[in-house]
Order: C-alpha cells, then sequence, then structure tokens
DNA sequence: TGCATAATTGGCAAAATAACCAAATAAGAT
DNA sequence: ATCTTATTTGGTTATTTTGCCAATTATGCA
C-alpha cells in the first residue's frame, strides 16, 4: 500500500472508530431514538461530563451525528441513520458466533 | 449503565474495533474479493508478516472471517459480507462531509 | 533426518486512547 | 455586573494498540 492508498484507508477507518467503543456506540443508539443533550447523555452513560463531551466530540468529527445549539444546552441527534445497518451486522456476527460455539460441543 | 449493559455494548464495540484499523480494512476489502493466505496479504499490504499475521488473528477472534489452512499455508476469506455494508455507510458519510465543505464555502 | 518455507507467538518501544480533575468558556437568570 | 448552569478544553495518568525483531511451531520436501 502506497502513501495516498493508505491515508484513503485511514479516513475510512476513523470513522469506523468513531463508532468502534461501548460509550459510543450506546450513545449512538440513544440518539437513533432522539436528540439529547450532553447532560442527559452523562446522565444515561455514567461517566463524567468531560469524558461524555469529548466522545461527542468525536462523534461529530466523524460526521455521524448533527449538533444544535439551544440556549445554554447542545443537543446532538444521529446523523447518518445507515449507521445502524452497522449494529444490525454486528448482531448477526454474534449470531453466528453463538451457533458455533453450540456446533463445538455438539 | 450497569456493568451486565456496559459488557453487552463492550462485546459489539470489539467487533467494530476489529474494522477500525486502515490496514484490517484494507484486507476486509481484498478478502471479500478472494481469499488470500497471510503471504500475499503481506506483500499487498507492505508491513511485516508478523505484523499482518496479528491483524489476521485479530478478525479471525471477531468472527468476521473464515480461516482455512492448506498446507503450509493458512487462507483467510471474508466471513460476514455485511460487514461490507458498513463499508457503504462510511462512503455515505464522506459524501456527506464532502457536501458540508461545499456549502461552507458558497 | 535435516532443510526450507509459512505462519504464529513473545517481547519490547512508541504511539494512541480513555478516564478523571481542574480550569476556562458561553449563555441565560437575578 | 454577578451568579449559576451547561459545555468544552487542558493536563495527567493508566491502559491499549501497533509495529518490528527474534524465536518458535508446523508442514512439506530432499
Amino acid at each position: 500500500m502506497n502513501n495516498t492508498k493508505r491515508a484513503r484507508y485511514e479516513t475510512r477507518a476513523s470513522i469506523l472508530k468513531a463508532l468502534a467503543h461501548p460509550t459510543r456506540l450506546f450513545m449512538i443508539e440513544q440518539l437513533s431514538k432522539k436528540s439529547h443533550c450532553v447532560l442527559e447523555l452523562t446522565e444515561m452513560v455514567g461517566l463524567d461530563v468531560s469524558t461524555v463531551s469529548k466522545h461527542l466530540s468525536i462523534l461529530k468529527n466523524s460526521g455521524l451525528v448533527n449538533v444544535e445549539k439551544k440556549g445554554k444546552q447542545v443537543f446532538y441527534s444521529l446523523r447518518m441513520r445507515c449507521a445502524l445497518n452497522f449494529l444490525d451486522c454486528v448482531e448477526a456476527v454474534l449470531r453466528e458466533q453463538a451457533q458455533d460455539r453450540m456446533d463445538a460441543i455438539q
């Protein structure tokens, strides 16, 4: 792989990386249902506000979520609904893994 | 989030993590076209064999690829074709980002 | 049996990531 | 203008990840 090609894959990987963290995955799911401000998400996640804010910043930079400021609060929502397809595939992988383990003990 | 829930999201995130690296992303694409042995992939990727082998081990453990031993060689292939849907969404995100930048300068 | 090839594993150093706390910024309310 | 609330940013530490080299394992061949 030359440098140009590697850069191309790095860009794409960075979007996947944004999703590849339990907290961010959870937040993406919540944001797919309705938009939330930082404190609401902080409450749901159960980590420090600053940590949650940084996670949201990663999601924002990836282009996966929308940001809207309303007075003192900042509301995040899911921009790319197709990200939810990822999760369907992840579930499919888990089902396959479970089947493999079943096969292994028979 | 309680511990059970967090564990649930960690499992799912680990599958996404397997995809979220430029080298592994590239290999998944190659393996979607045809199966390859480790040395072939090493050639294409341009990193040390041991590095490529470790990346492949991550993909294998995620359940995304199949492994088949043939004589001295080990062939990897894409198991979960749905992983390619991920990449379609990634492309969609990139198109949106490009559009945003266009809008910004107008 | 010994040799060559293919792949994996262990160990180490450098880089990236994630968590917290403290401090700074932004905006509405008194 | 000051105070309070919401969010972000800077800094530190601990952990994880990635890459290479060297050594080991596995398989087929002479």
